[in-house]
This record gives C-alpha cells, sequence and structure tokens, in this order.
DNA sequence: GCCGGCCTAACAAGCGTTCGTTAGACTAGA
DNA sequence: TCTAGTCTAACGAACGCTTGTTAGGCCGGC
C-alpha cells in the first residue's frame, strides 16, 4: 500500500523528468530530488532506471489499447469507429500527458527485449488504424487511398499533439479531436461529385 | 579547405548519431570514433559539443526556410502555394533526413540563447503554413477552419515522415509528398455539396 | 621551421548502482 | 507495561565508470 503509493509517486515524477528533460539527460538523482530524496533511496522501490522506463511505457501502452482498441473492433461503419478512436485516442494523449509523450518519444532508450515488446505495442496499435481505414476503402466508405500512409499522416498528427496541449488552453481535448476528426474524415470522404447509391455497397474490391 | 572539409565530416557523423541515439545519450567519443578519432581531437574543430549540435540545427533550419519559404510567399492560390510547400518540405526531409530529425527533436538539448533562436526559427516557419491556410480560407478556397490547429496537424504529419522514411523504401519522396499533399488539400476543401456561388473559383489542384 | 591535425593523458564532475547503517513504527511475549 | 525483535524507508558514502573538456607533445607538409 505505502509502497504502491510510492512506487507510483516514483513512477510519475519519472514521467514528468522524462518528458521534459528527456531520459537520457534525466539522472536518478534528478528523479529523487521531486520526491525529497537521496538518490540511492529510490532503489529499495525501483530495479533500474530502464525498468522505470519501462514501467511508463507500459502503463502508456495499457491505456492506449485499452481506451481505441475495442473502439477499432466494433462492427459500426469505419468513419464511425475513427471518429471515436480518434477521440478517444486524443483523450488519452491529453489525460495522461507525460506517460503517452514517454511511450511515444523515450521508448527508443529501452534496450533489448522491452524495446522489442514496446515497439510490437506501437506496431499493433498502428496497424488497428490501418484496418479501420482499409476497411472503410473497401467498403467505399473512404476513397480509395493508401491505408499505411494515410494511418501514419492520422497518428503522427494526433500524436503531435502530445507536444502542444496544455491543459489550460483554450480548446478542450474533445473540441481539439472533433476538429481532427473532421479534418481526417473529409480527407478521406469519397468525392461527393458522383455520389455513392447510399449504403451497403460492401462490393467494390 | 581540409579544415572546412574536416568540419563537415565531423558535423555530418555528428548528426547521424544525434538522430540514431539522441544528443544526450551521444559522447563526444562516439562521434569521433566514427571518423577514427580520439575524443579530444574534434576539439581542434569545434568549440563544444553544444555548439555542434547548433551547426547540424542552424544548417537545417537554413534548408527548411530557404527551400520552402519563398514558395509561401508567392502570390499564386493558396492550394498551389501549400502543394508546392508540402513537396518542397518532404524534400528536405528526406534528403537532409538526419539533419532535419535533428533540427525537428534535438534541439531542445540547446541552451539559452541558441535554444531560444532555433525555436524562433521554428516559430516562424510554423507561422509560414498557417497564413497559407489562412489565405486560403479568407480568399474562399479552403472551408473554414481553425489555421492553428490544420497547420500543426500538417506540419506534424509532415514531420512525421523523418521518422519512418527509408531511401530505400519503395516510395519516392515525391510520391509521398503528393499523397499527403492529396489528402490535406481534400481535408481543407470547400465540401462540393453546395458550392460557393462567385469568388472565381481558381482552379483547385 | 612553422603549423595544422592528431595523439595521449589527464582533469573534475557526474553517472547508475550498491551497501552498511539508522531512525522510527509496529508487534509479541513476559 | 516494558522490552526485544522485526520491518520499513531512507540516508549517505562509496564504487567503478563515463562524461565533456583541456593540455602538452609528436609528426608530416608547406
Amino acid at each position: 500500500m505505502a509502497v504502491e503509493t510510492r512506487r507510483r509517486q516514483i513512477e510519475d515524477a519519472a514521467s514528468a523528468l522524462f518528458r521534459e528533460r528527456g531520459y537520457a539527460a534525466t539522472s536518478v538523482r534528478d528523479i529523487a530530488q521531486r520526491l525529497n530524496l537521496q538518490g540511492g533511496s529510490l532503489y529499495a522501490h525501483v530495479s533500474s532506471k530502464e525498468e522505470l522506463l519501462w514501467s511508463i511505457a507500459c502503463r502508456a501502452a495499457d491505456r492506449f489499447h485499452g481506451d481505441v482498441g475495442p473502439l477499432g473492433r466494433s462492427d459500426a461503419p469505419a468513419s464511425q469507429r475513427l471518429r471515436r478512436m480518434i477521440r478517444a485516442h486524443v483523450g488519452v494523449v491529453t489525460s495522461a500527458q507525460r506517460d503517452a509523450a514517454v511511450f511515444l518519444h523515450e521508448w527508443r532508450y529501452l534496450s533489448g527485449e522491452r524495446r522489442q515488446m514496446i515497439a510490437g505495442r506501437r506496431d499493433t496499435y498502428e496497424a488497428l488504424f490501418r484496418a479501420v481505414i482499409a476497411d472503410g476503402v473497401t467498403s467505399g466508405e473512404f476513397a480509395p487511398t493508401e491505408p499505411r500512409m494515410s494511418a501514419m499522416l492520422m497518428l503522427s498528427g494526433l500524436n503531435g499533439i502530445a507536444t502542444w496541449y496544455r491543459p489550460d488552453g483554450d480548446l478542450t481535448p474533445d473540441q481539439i479531436a472533433d476538429q481532427y476528426a473532421d479534418l481526417f474524415l473529409r480527407a478521406l470522404a469519397v468525392p461527393a461529385a458522383m455520389p455513392e447509391p447510399h449504403f451497403t455497397t460492401r462490393t467494390i474490391t
């Protein structure tokens, strides 16, 4: 309990510092100082600096997959799924901003197996967006496009939010998400010139 | 001459390493090793590690502003300017990939005045995109949108290319740029459903 | 013979991590 | 109720190593 709490405090302080200064530029003593501890004292709760990074990256990955994954696997129309995913993704990025930034940018300082694991979860997550876009294309909801590229574009854009979002800014996460979703969905929409004969046009290969 | 060349070699090696491992995780000895030198020997050509980072960030900033800036300030229609800017930006990102990545991600390890200078050039560059989008909106070429957000989205997407682009991949920079431009311009386009009446619709695309 | 370019050697500072120790709180037994 | 034992959380010093940087000397080409 008290141990658990302390551990969380350490992870939170580390998460903030890793985001502010980067993993390599943050020392164990920096983290300890935020909690008014000595450097060595952290090792009662943590087995190494890298394991700390690993924990933070994992809990961020959990949130992304947990919040966004199910929305992508529902059987709603692709455009609807996509909009919901975008909203959820922006939700994670803004509410767990520090963790998200660590997951997105600092994971590469992990080594070996741990690094591969996070890379794998990243890939799986990206594949989720690719799949929904591909679904929309084959169902005729979206204009033909290279899902690989549009998904990368979308995720780069969404992840950029973690860089510039400020909780005290004048835009709520949902406002941002909706505007982004509008832009993306318009980018993917089939040109209205010759409107599709409405719904269940699943037959396009 | 020989000095200039050596200096360039050092900058290039440093640029590659800063991109691969990050500035803080790259040691002066690492850089020297790439050129079969001893760590201390670099200091005949370089006054500090940070000055090296500064040089690399500057030359990247020069390329972005030099290649893209003029295109944004021409008096062509906004959509045309934007497409050209995107192509040029992707050109820089792919042809000076390492420098660009350093400019985009490692500049924050600069301190004091130098850091502010690069941040300023970044802001100016972003403002260029915002301005073109705003132009397009007021001229009726683009649907009403928040230029701040659409510009951030665009730049996040374009800069993400620096992360995943591989010169030996199966997409040329121009192909990537065109696909991205298509997506962006469709996202910004005024809905064709009820076309604007007047405004001398200068042909888009 | 000078001088640019590189070497080796050293420097102080800081790194992640370990370890013996301690202060305080809790618990059990007499 | 005292006391002995145990547990926890942290200290603070030290370890071996790496960091950025400096200094002095050697060598080859003008």
